[in-house]
DNA sequence: CTAATATCAGATAGGTTTGTCCGATTTGGC
DNA sequence: GCCAAATCGGACAAACCTATCTGATATTAG
């Protein structure tokens, strides 16, 4: 169990952070991004085509090639890498499995759950990817942060 | 992704929830969870075998067999079925999927998520497996309620 | 033009989870 | 004692996720 998300949507919040820190226009390459966050290269290659295809990146084939965001940096929130990646099935799934839970035929957490769903997606979407890689302490991302 | 727990784990919280609020000393046969709760027959035989190994439920075979709390249903919590089947990794496991992340190298919701997490380990603590059941609306659970 | 270096696309391998099957064993009822 | 009904145990199959490999394509530098 991967504690939420998919190692593919892990690794994307992680690259799309990473990115989001780079000046703009600058291209990231693969073999960048799997160095420094030590993610399987050809694996990663594979999420960011698809993070490219929804329309978060646009990349660059040839030397000096690369990714980049697709929109401003401020205006894309790990919720919308999330979404693209796992979807968003989990805002309206039953944490206990039951297929059919509704207000009126609720599981035992149905309430509780739906609180902290609720807490969670704004966790999600009341920051962006930039600020977000700003708020890490983690050296992958100091490194290159303006100070 | 199963939204948080594995099927296994949101199967065994159903069979522990349903066999909670059968009259105590009375045995529960895989055949009846399954036909119950619609869950595939062997796959749960699997998992309450497990619960057995793992001193949640007693097992008796031969015919009046079946499956009954290992101990007062009131004592057990949704917490120690989770714990017994998917483990208790997601306390302390990093949401972005980093894996060293700690206070004082924090990812970007790392306290956000500690909250979050303490929350949904509250909600899983703070009740038991029959009270759970009672407050059950659901039709698989509220036929052999006592009223 | 050529070489080097990127991404792109599809096939494939490995691992884990989910689900199935079957024979063995135990228990209760006749 | 015998049969029916249940769990037990191990092997197996199917699906999904993770990860790898390879050839094709595009772009830049020289």
């Amino acid at each position: 169990m991967s504690v939420f998300f998919s190692r593919q949507c892990e690794y994307a919040l992680q690259a799309a952070m990473y990115i989001a820190l780079k000046p703009e226009n600058e291209m990231t390459s693969i073999r960048e991004l799997s160095m420094k966050l030590e993610i399987p290269y050809h694996f990663l290659a594979k999420i960011l085509q698809d993070l490219t295809r929804k329309g978060l990146l646009t990349s660059l084939k040839g030397s000096a090639g690369g990714y980049m965001l697709a929109r401003p940096k401020e205006s894309i929130t790990p919720f919308q890498i999330v979404e693209a990646i796992d979807g968003s099935s989990f805002l309206d799934s039953c944490l206990l499995g039951f297929p059919t839970c509704s207000k009126e035929n609720p599981c035992a957490v149905h309430e509780d759950w739906n609180v902290l769903r609720d807490k969670l997606r704004d966790m999600l979407e009341r920051t962006n990817i930039y600020e977000a890689g700003l708020s890490m302490k983690k050296p992958q991302y100091t490194w290159n942060k303006p100070s």
